[in-house]
DNA sequence: CATGTTTGTTAGTAAACACTACTAACAAAC
DNA sequence: GTTTGTTAGTAGTGTTTACTAACAAACATG
């Protein structure tokens, strides 16, 4: 804490210089940020939330309204005196993103997303089975073709992909796509000549959730698939780790009791327990304590798991994201009940598991949220 | 986006807007960090280090001269052509800062450190073992003659302090020190008259290491006490938590096969196994694997609750701090392993676990980095 | 000694936001 | 219907910041 008005020295503790452009960029951002997530706003509420004054709200949304991002949508109406503010809103449908979900086994998912992160187009290019790996350039026109299909100028191109992507857009090893070293974002940004974001798939989904969702500024998002992955946002920043693989947490080993042969080799992986294929042999095969039983104890397990990060975090929130039928109740609470029974905690509500919302599209809506982020500085 | 999200959207997005004046500051800050790193520099060379101009970087150094902050120390000596520069380093010497370390038994902690971290004086004020508690105002004395002695203006005062720590520097529980709901960094504050950072003893550890040791962008730091803490930073940024609470693991559970008895009233706790006071006892009774085997169980116990904390953030390092004779390579050899055994990694150099660097002084040179992270930007 | 190089400073310019003052528009009170 | 007070938005001016251009000083090298 500082209790003298001493100058506190900057916050922002980044490496490079700040010219008079970035911080009208910055600025530019700030506005945007506020009317993207209060709606209709007027300049005088804009100069009231930022701390700027009204001259220069007026200023940068003039810029704005001149780049196409905001758009004036009719006056207040109100019954106080004074005059009535002019409504600005974000041009949610006046700009659009296009976003790729590279998860499904079935086919290859694409989207047209609004600025709101609704989708408006879908279009899905199935897979053969048979398939020993994905051509990306299937993926790229695949892309291509959801900008051909966009009603509206797009900002950008967002892939949630499953495996390690490096921050540069190379999937440096996705086993399920057949896929090592390519560098696909670089031929997206080639092929369409637009931005290009990359990321990991549980990347995607923890961005979705804390932009889009209801997400808290700490949060870390279990996403349930052939294997189990994890996103994870701190101090309201996604985390990258030292080698570009947080989240990983697939094949932590679980408790000390030993466990089923997991397919890389070692016993008592997270994913012997909790993963899709896992969950349904567990619910297809009832043990004695019934249907539940089975979902009870892999919520146990992704408890006892859970329990030192949560801790070591701090995480007021942790969500569950994969299909409906095995995220069911018994999960989450087992799950919350074996974490709150091995940390020690002061409150009952220190810590709330919840399922995903809109776990079906969560990918696609990150990864638009992820370009939303980068060009427009909303998040 | 549902209209339900969007206060917490707007709240999460409320970060200040840039004004010329805060430009300034962060250059100003910029420049000094990067003095205080790469030590005596020329203008031309800050120039071309923070990409400002050199008549920018001349008036930022003429505002850091006559702030204090840096003197000019003499010319460049070289053989190469053109006029040699005017070296300015940090005034390392012409500035101070009063540190106090309030975990130690058996007394209060207090010091006066120059801008490198290095202890110039040390104030002890042994406590009475009797004493039910610790008067908040003794902690002020010691800080009043801290201050008092220091050779050169103070610019702030930095408190490590057992217990869950707000960022308002209210020390919420501290039950080592008899302590619930002391607000010391006002008191200290109002007695000082400087600026006051209050934390966390492991935070404040774990920043000494980023800070001024070898620390890595991401960097757990586990502190062995009379309990266990632990001190985060994800993506250069220290974590707090959802309730400032975050690093608490030291009852945590580990693994699925019960345990001795906890003071907390569960079994199985983290600090059962890695305390002071466990790992005593273990050196003293050592069992038929002889000494090193009761510390190599210890180890294996924390490998087992650090495993998935690593695994999440993708941890390059994780540092342990605690006594000398504690602290041994048994210790850390045995907690790198399990968590090497509990993870999928692809590297064999994916994780090392480390020693602490200067372990005694770690909490006072922490706190001592706080107020120069706060006041100059630093770090 | 002339030349080229590097440092640091001075003078002027451009950009961004703050401040003040003004007009426009409205509600409430009379 | 008029007056009063309040709020929104816009000009114009001033301050702060850093950049560009130009220059003198100091040095190595030929």
């Amino acid at each position: 804490m500082s209790a003298t008005t001493q100058p506190r020295a900057a916050q922002r503790s980044s490496r490079t210089a700040v010219r008079s452009a970035q911080t009208r960029e910055h600025n530019l951002a700030l506005v945007l940020r506020l009317v993207h997530a209060g709606g209709p706003t007027s300049r005088a509420t804009i100069a009231r939330g930022t701390g700027l004054t009204r001259p220069a709200v007026s200023d940068l949304v003039a810029e704005l309204i001149d780049r196409g991002h905001l758009v004036e949508t009719g006056m207040e109406e109100q019954n106080r005196p004074g005059k009535p503010g002019v409504l600005v809103d974000v041009n949610r449908s006046g700009r659009a993103v296009v976003a790729l979900d590279l998860t499904a086994y079935e086919s290859l998912r694409a989207a047209v997303l609004d600025l709101d992160g609704t989708v408006v187009v879908r279009l899905d290019r199935p897979l053969e089975q048979s398939e020993a790996g994905v051509d990306p350039q299937v993926v790229v026109d695949l892309a291509l073709e959801a900008v051909a299909a966009s009603p509206a100028p797009v900002l950008g191109v967002g892939v949630g992909s499953p495996g390690i992507v490096t921050s540069a857009g190379v999937i440096t090893m996705a086993p399920n796509l057949g896929w090592t070293e390519v560098h696909l974002g670089a031929e997206l940004a080639l092929a369409t000549g637009l931005p290009v974001e990359v990321c990991n798939d549980a990347d995607a989904a923890v961005r979705a959730e804390y932009a889009l969702g209801a997400g808290a500024d700490d949060l870390l998002l279990i996403r349930i698939g052939r294997g189990l992955g994890a996103g994870l946002v701190v101090g309201g920043q996604p985390v990258r780790g030292a080698h570009g693989a947080a989240g990983e947490i697939g094949h932590v080993t679980v408790g000390t009791d030993g466990g089923r042969l997991c397919r890389c080799g070692r016993r008592g992986c997270l994913e012997t327990w909790v993963s899709a294929p896992s969950l349904e042999t567990a619910l297809a095969n009832p043990t004695e304590g019934g249907r539940e039983a089975a979902v009870t104890e892999a919520g146990e397990r992704l408890g006892i798991a859970l329990a030192p990060i949560v801790a070591a975090l701090d995480l007021g929130e942790v969500v569950i994201d994969g299909p409906e039928h095995l995220v069911i109740d018994e999960l989450l609470l087992a799950t919350e009940r074996a974490v709150h029974d091995r940390i020690l905690s002061r409150l009952p509500l220190d810590l709330t598991v919840r399922r995903s919302v809109q776990p079906g599209d969560i990918v696609l809506r990150g990864a638009a949220a992820l370009v939303l982020g980068s060009q427009l500085g909303l998040v």
